[in-house]
DNA sequence: GTCTATAGCCAGATAGAC
DNA sequence: GTCTATCTGGCTATAGAC
């Protein structure tokens, strides 16, 4: 693993753990177990730093939604899927989701520079799909864009909320893990059964 | 209103916007329209004046769940005031649930304090209350954790997310709300539906 | 490329006048 | 109680030896 490789991995720990304004160069230097000036040799400073380790962050997720919106699935399996695969790839990254957010809330201006990358998560083409579906008379009547946030919502909350989540309904670690398993599945055919015909 | 509540409303917007660690406390002062050694001498120091933040945040939303889920009502019943009762009361404090999801996720540590408090979001109640029903044949079978957390994701994540939901499928803030008063009545519809014998 | 040492700044906190 | 002025520590960033 190079220099640079062992600060970009030490810098995504501790960014995604305490967020941009409370991770410590200091920090990350350690972690990464090579000396402060390194960083600013390698990344120039903690701004660049952060946005390459939260650019790289957001685009392991974006394709991984795209991929499955734009196949050529029914919408029913489109949600199958992509419940699996998103539940999946996070259980390996659980700081990802709350990290995503918080950064987007505290800057709102990065929302922008997203928003006009190539690889944004990009639902249009599911959306006119439901739509389709629904005048086709395979879906309840729902508005499209409520149907998309349910998804996300029972699929990304539990994660984005990872800690007050076990606190509240009392969950271990591995209850936790376990529950997430069984949602890979079980939450699509909760979303499918409240709008199939 | 007396100066202390001042400091304390103008902290609040802060922190909720920033966080704690990218809060400044100048930026509290100015906000408040008075001079910095005052957060001090009202409050001692920053983390305190979090603190009080803070508590007073998650001790605005706790008796809300709490007092819907213990009271006497079927569990569809109390999953409809639910929805409405909490998307009602969020759409009023909108930056909430991510500020408290991000500060605990920033603050393990902090979650202890919380979940022996007495005022805490307490399901248990609920949890019996579904697994009875579910033996009385009204609720088809699924895990009560399951269904709770299903509950709080499609009601919590739009807001915890607002920013991200926006940007992603591509709503104006008038859109938004609009799209929330509906989920008031339409979550609770969905999730019902997906349970019902 | 990698380190030590340090510059320079900024934010939290305090002293003390009024 | 409220202010101005200032201290102090910590953090980002750089200079410069090796």
């Amino acid at each position: 693993m190079t220099t640079e490789e062992k600060i970009f991995n030490a810098a995504r720990m501790v960014f995604q753990k305490k967020g941009f304004a409370g991770a410590r160069m200091q920090e990350i230097a350690d972690e990464a177990g090579i000396n402060k000036a390194m960083l600013h040799y390698c990344f120039k400073n903690k701004q660049l730093l952060f946005e390459a380790v939260f650019m790289n962050a957001f685009s392991q997720l974006a394709p991984q939604v795209n991929e499955v919106f734009n196949s050529q699935d029914t919408v029913f399996d489109k949600i199958r899927k992509f419940t699996h695969s998103y539940i999946s790839f996070v259980m390996e990254h659980p700081y990802l989701p709350a990290f995503i957010i918080q950064e987007m809330n505290n800057n709102p201006e990065f929302v922008m520079t997203f928003l006009n990358h190539e690889n944004r998560p990009n639902p249009s083409s599911l959306l006119s799909q439901i739509e389709k579906e629904i005048a086709d008379g395979i879906i309840n009547p729902i508005q499209p864009k409520q149907l998309l946030l349910d998804i996300f919502s029972m699929t990304v909350f539990p994660f984005a909320a990872q800690i007050l989540v076990k606190g509240i309904i009392q969950v271990s670690d591995e209850e936790f893990n376990q529950m997430m398993e069984e949602r890979k599945t079980s939450i699509a055919q909760q979303i499918i059964n409240s709008i199939k015909k």
